[in-house]
DNA sequence: CTCTTGATCTTCT
DNA sequence: GAAGATCAAGAGC
């Protein structure tokens, strides 16, 4: 006998975009509400499993210390995206929070891949779907995202950002990464989940 | 599982 | 000239 075919009903419910205005808030308000929305680029991607918080009296953060060539896209219109290149070789993608003139964005850490597996396999030369978009540069380099689309919006295409369609158990913990501000509890991340970067300690 | 190390190059001082 | 919002592979337990 046939049990409801949940995943169904879901694929078929319209889902709905989120607006500028949702970023247009303190970015730490904004981090913790993308845990469970779902990042698609150029239809490629899945649900946000896990980002973090910088903002412009952080020391961690890239626009401490002012505007600079790099950080511009930081102090423009919330709903953008700033890409930098990490380590010389990664890109990492964030999304611009705040009024203009702050300058603050959520680095968007891990995904639990949904939509266009196969070309995120070929992307990273990977099977295991726990290894695709489970850190900052896998998922630029599982995505396509390069420093070329920095500064695009990220409501129109080649993106989409899709509300929470489920209840999400968010953890907070220290960021990864850094050495300055270490203590700081601006890591979210969905509790538990096998598709993080790095489990999350409890504070 | 955890820890260590090399790769690689842009950015800002 | 040094540091860096990372990753993958290898060693050790």
């Amino acid at each position: 006998m046939a049990i409801l075919d949940v995943g169904h009903a879901k694929a078929t419910t319209k889902p709905a975009a989120l607006t500028p205005a949702f970023f247009n808030r303190s970015v730490h308000e904004v981090a913790p509400d993308l845990i469970g929305t779902t990042l698609l680029f150029n239809g490629v991607g899945g649900m946000i499993a896990e980002v973090e918080a910088y903002h412009q009296a952080d020391p961690a953060s890239h626009s401490y210390g002012g505007r600079t060539p790099r950080n511009v896209v930081m102090f423009g219109p919330a709903g953008h995206i700033y890409v930098y290149r990490s380590y010389g070789i990664h890109w990492c993608v964030n999304l611009v929070c705040e009024p203009e003139g702050s300058a603050a964005a959520v680095l968007i850490r891990a995904l639990i891949p949904t939509e266009g597996l196969p070309k995120m396999r070929r992307r990273r030369g990977l099977n295991d779907v726990h290894d695709l978009c489970s850190g900052p540069g896998k998922l630029c380099q599982a995505l396509g995202i390069t420093g070329e689309h920095g500064g695009l919006a990220i409501s129109a295409a080649p993106f989409r950002l899709l509300a929470r369609s489920e209840m999400v158990d968010i953890a907070a913990g220290v960021r990864i990464g850094i050495t300055k501000a270490v203590d700081e509890p601006w890591r979210y991340g969905l509790r538990g989940s096998r598709f993080l970067s790095r489990a999350i300690k409890p504070l």
